[in-house]
DNA sequence: CTGAAGACCTGCCTGC
DNA sequence: TGCAGGCAGGTCTTCA
């Protein structure tokens, strides 16, 4: 499910509902999503303290009197949601973890196509952990700027949209934001990342923080089967102006938008607003 | 090193 | 109505 925005949400989201909550139970009903599942009995008695997001990666802190404090590290994959739901009432389809707080709230993870994975790791060293260790900077951060991209791009030849998709360059650009970025740059997704001026990285670079930016701000818009950590229907309907919309007109221009395939992955495009 | 392609999974939509 | 085929928000591994 989750771009950068979607992960947002849902990061405040929980934390509006399950700060300083303490676990009484916590457990898997099977063994592993992508990669091994931890045990998260280990996290029993634990309080959670803050949830952080890094890249797409929720980060839940947790603490305890006597025991040194843990990091549950968390990837939605493509199709990972959580939903706070009351204790007693039954798993969903899907649902693959589970944490009951003292309150009597219950956490739930469901992952249709079980693309997520999560690792609990001591709070003083998550970052130190290969999921961390070469991931490149914060799009919303001021440390992303041109020249931080222009250091990426100079001289490569792979084309631009796989770049900026790139987590060592920039984390958090999905599919979906990474078309809506370009086209509001001007910027043709194929185009080799070497051969774009400075100025036009610079407009990219506002592009990708204002994209970003809307969309949280909208509530994490771009996902069909996106849902609220309440478990409602969370869909928030958003006009992209290029993604999803082949053949249709561009909303700027008129000309009929375009699909290209590039890395496996599809790419929308204004042929006439972007080169 | 770079860049492309395949792999991991299930659900949903399209077309026959 | 059934069913094969294609496609989907992400990331990691393999191969040329």
């Amino acid at each position: 499910m989750p771009e950068l925005p979607e992960v947002e949400v849902v990061r405040t989201g929980l934390a509006s509902l399950l700060l300083g909550k303490k676990v009484v139970s916590a457990k898997a009903f099977r063994a592993d999503l992508r990669y091994p599942l931890p045990d998260f009995s280990l996290l029993t008695a634990y309080k959670l303290q803050a949830i952080r997001r890094r890249s797409k990666y929720l980060l839940f802190d947790f603490y305890s009197d006597d025991q040194s404090p843990k990091t549950l590290v968390w990837h939605l994959g493509m199709t990972g949601q959580f939903h706070v739901l009351p204790k007693a009432m039954s798993g969903e389809k899907h649902e693959h973890v589970r944490f009951d707080f003292d309150d009597g709230s219950s956490l739930r993870y469901r992952d249709a196509r079980r693309f997520g994975f999560a690792g609990l790791l001591s709070t003083a060293d998550w970052s130190q952990h290969a999921w961390f260790k070469h991931l490149g900077v914060e799009p919303l951060r001021d440390a992303f700027d041109v020249a931080e991209l222009l250091s990426h791009c100079r001289g490569r030849k792979a084309p631009i949209k796989n770049m900026i998709m790139d987590a060592h360059v920039v984390v958090g650009v999905g599919n979906i934001y990474a078309a809506e970025s370009l086209f509001l740059a001007g910027i043709h997704p194929a185009r080799a990342a070497g051969r774009i001026s400075q100025k036009r990285l610079s407009m990219l670079v506002t592009a990708i923080k204002t994209t970003l930016a809307a969309a949280i701000q909208a509530g994490g818009s771009s996902i069909s089967d996106f849902v609220q950590v309440d478990g409602k229907p969370g869909y928030f309907a958003h006009t992209f102006h290029v993604y999803g919309r082949e053949g249709e007109s561009c909303m700027r221009c008129g000309v009929k938008i375009r699909k290209i395939t590039q890395a496996g992955r599809s790419s929308f495009y204004c042929p006439s607003c972007q080169h």
